[in-house]
DNA sequence: TCGATTTGTTGCTGGGCACAACATACGGGT
DNA sequence: ACCCGTATGTTGTGCCCAGCAACAAATCGA
């Protein structure tokens, strides 16, 4: 082959078929990561084993992609050489600014996470300026971190408590950040691109390499809101603005109890995190809990001791939750919803209850049962997402990486 | 160029690009049709004048595109030639099969309707074969009728008031119409494809070239259920199964009337015809309405002469279809609804309703007030959409009609 | 040990797009 | 009327890239 590559590729076309192929080989390699060959990936694709060949010695010369020693046992033939994706190449980076604490993660291109850093710190009592430098050192300290395993940053993504402008990569309102029309993406390193998007968003595709390849399901959210991601065929569905996924103000009775959005029995009411605290007896004096996961693990204790205050409390949120989340299966046609956020924390109360009202108010369930499962990852998940998001951007256009 | 043209591509690679840049190319000259020139598309495009040029031959060549006779003005240089959609090629044939009536019709390249046939006759007392010769015939019909205007059809389409299975195109359920497991596209002409759908479904699509060309909006189609189609960029959102759009279940009232389904407090006991029948006092006794139009129309004359009842019936209708569609729109974050089948019939009354409710609740009015709409048209609709998707299918993968 | 079978590579061919050059057609200034 | 600038449509050329066929390599089974 020629030692010195293509330079410019001036790519104005449309439609370019090459960038397609080798998102199309490398995907397929690594949904059998040392499983395939170069002709096997020729017969899943419908390639010519030539044309599969030229696109794997691109990846591996790329490095995105390598020979492993081993070898892809058949019945009778010549044994292929099996593929993998390589672990010592471009990695993503990803923040989460929240609230209460601030977390950074790096994934590789297999989807592992290679490093994993999380802060607990209000953030409130800090200026936008401070913070803002937080993230650049915890930024640049995984930086360093990634470089010592042979990993290159290719891009970074943040995940943000709030509505972001994806296009101008800013926070159009985070309120309880109190941001307000800010660029959070300059102060990262990892030059390709920044990437930002909301937590429930994010903390969405965290589950997505998990499960299936494409599949489609509903992320929920419970923190003291309750937001939900909406993951159809692989990917992120975010809605003509943006604003997708708000369950949270759904209306579970209209002459339920006031909602500080002004409508009257909002599901926050009934399942979000104050609402779950007040009907177990506890107090939510916002002075005295730092954070999310004391309180819920204060509420699952009371739970494992059997108090009954709490467990009523649990199993109503978890039957409201379940309704509401049988009308979004109904309207979207889902089978599949995970429980993240305080739901994982509190699965073993609140799982059971949303399963049974799922699987009696979704229309197809005769035919199909909804599943309901529990989010693999906890409060790191919106990083861990952001991070997969800059891996899942170099497998579905693997060119930008190559010409970088 | 060459007489014999292209005869069998295998054409087994996974990306096309010469497909992608015909659908390209014709598309935008079905967005501005009569007002573009090749120079026009290859700026709008990105690729180059000569391939688009040749593109636009191909086009022309098989009989999807023409000249027409004026030129594109512009400040200074060569005018160029106007390019416009042939309305005397390919035509698609949209099928409805209701529990009432049958409609067919014709739709050409440009999407106009260029012939209608509605037969209103209740199909409860036919035999199946009957009802597919019926079908039979009145495609036939549309054929010839068609071929009179110099319309050939390139592949039809088929509504049905239930389930469908589209891969095997075949009714997996339809209990109006005793329908199980049963192929009702084998009887129709046009030796392409035939397609199958929910007739909300279509009828979503019927508004989908009146509006933007990649927009995105809930059509809810009001029946003696309730049921909507969700078009996501121009597109159908189907959902993993085919049901999506089920909102006519939706709980309003747990502790409200019970529904058949099994539950309590359905939409559909609120703002189903059924319901709004009861709610005003008139007697919905199945024997002496004939079909669905009689009984709305009784139902909107005794709202104008100003019905205190009938009146109330509807706002109270309305305020909880606005409800549930604004949580609709919360999930999903869409800007649009299309109010069809009896809302579009009872729209002065439901309608200010709707947009109230849909106003107050929506969580981004603020920053963008969704619209209400009616729909254009009304029984007619899922044959119209029926027809247009074939014609949808033309326009983004043209490649199929010219080797035809 | 030999044939069957599968894998990976190489040379060849052809489709299709970009690019540049050219003929064409119009507006505007002198 | 003439020329120049500008935009359109066409033609010829080169290159990328995928399919195809042939071949060497490597393993299994009889």
């Amino acid at each position: 082959m020629h030692a010195g590559t293509v330079r410019h590729r001036h790519d104005t076309s449309a439609v370019n078929p090459r960038a397609a192929h080798l998102s199309l080989a490398l995907r397929h390699v690594a949904e059998a990561s040392g499983q395939i060959s170069r002709a096997g990936i020729a017969a899943r694709t419908g390639l010519n084993r030539s044309t599969a060949s030229s696109l794997i010695d691109e990846l591996i010369n790329g490095g995105l992609v390598k020979e492993t020693g081993a070898t892809t046992r058949n019945r009778a033939g010549r044994p292929g050489t099996a593929l993998a994706l390589r672990d010592d190449g471009p990695a993503g980076l990803g923040v989460d600014v929240n609230v209460d604490y601030t977390a950074v993660c790096v994934v590789d291109l297999t989807g592992a996470v290679r490093y994993k850093h999380v802060v607990a710190e209000d953030q409130r009592g800090h200026t936008n300026t401070g913070i803002r430098h937080r993230i650049a050192t915890l930024a640049h300290t995984a930086r360093t971190a990634a470089a010592t395993s042979g990993l290159t940053l290719s891009g970074s993504a943040v995940a943000v408590p709030g509505i972001v402008d994806r296009t101008r990569a800013t926070v159009t309102l985070a309120p309880n950040l109190g941001w307000r029309d800010l660029d959070v993406t300059e102060v990262l390193p990892g030059d390709v691109h920044g990437l930002l998007d909301n937590e429930a968003n994010f903390a969405a595709l965290s589950e997505a390499t998990l499960l299936h390849d494409r599949a489609s399901y509903l992320y929920v959210s419970g923190q003291i809101g309750v937001g939900a991601g909406i993951v159809l065929d692989g990917r992120l569905y975010r809605g003509t603005h943006g604003w997708s996924g708000e369950i949270g103000h759904l209306t579970v009775d209209r002459d339920g109890p006031a909602c500080p959005c002004g409508r009257r029995g909002c599901l926050e009411r009934y399942a979000g995190q104050e609402a779950i605290l007040r009907a177990a007896g506890v107090s939510s004096d916002p002075g005295t809990s730092l954070g999310v996961r004391p309180t819920v693990a204060l509420i699952a204790d009371r739970a494992r001791t059997g108090d009954p205050a709490t467990l009523a409390a649990l199993t109503r949120a978890g039957e409201v939750l379940g309704a509401t989340l049988a009308g979004c299966l109904n309207l979207l046609d889902l089978g599949h919803v995970v429980l993240g956020g305080i739901y994982r924390d509190l699965a073993p109360w609140i799982a059971p209850e949303v399963e049974r009202e799922v699987a009696t108010q979704f229309l197809g369930a005769p035919w199909a049962r909804p599943t309901v499962e529990v989010a693999a990852y906890g409060p790191e998940a919106p990083a861990i997402g952001a991070a997969r998001s800059v891996i899942h951007d170099i497998l579905s256009d693997p060119l930008r990486w190559l010409n970088r």
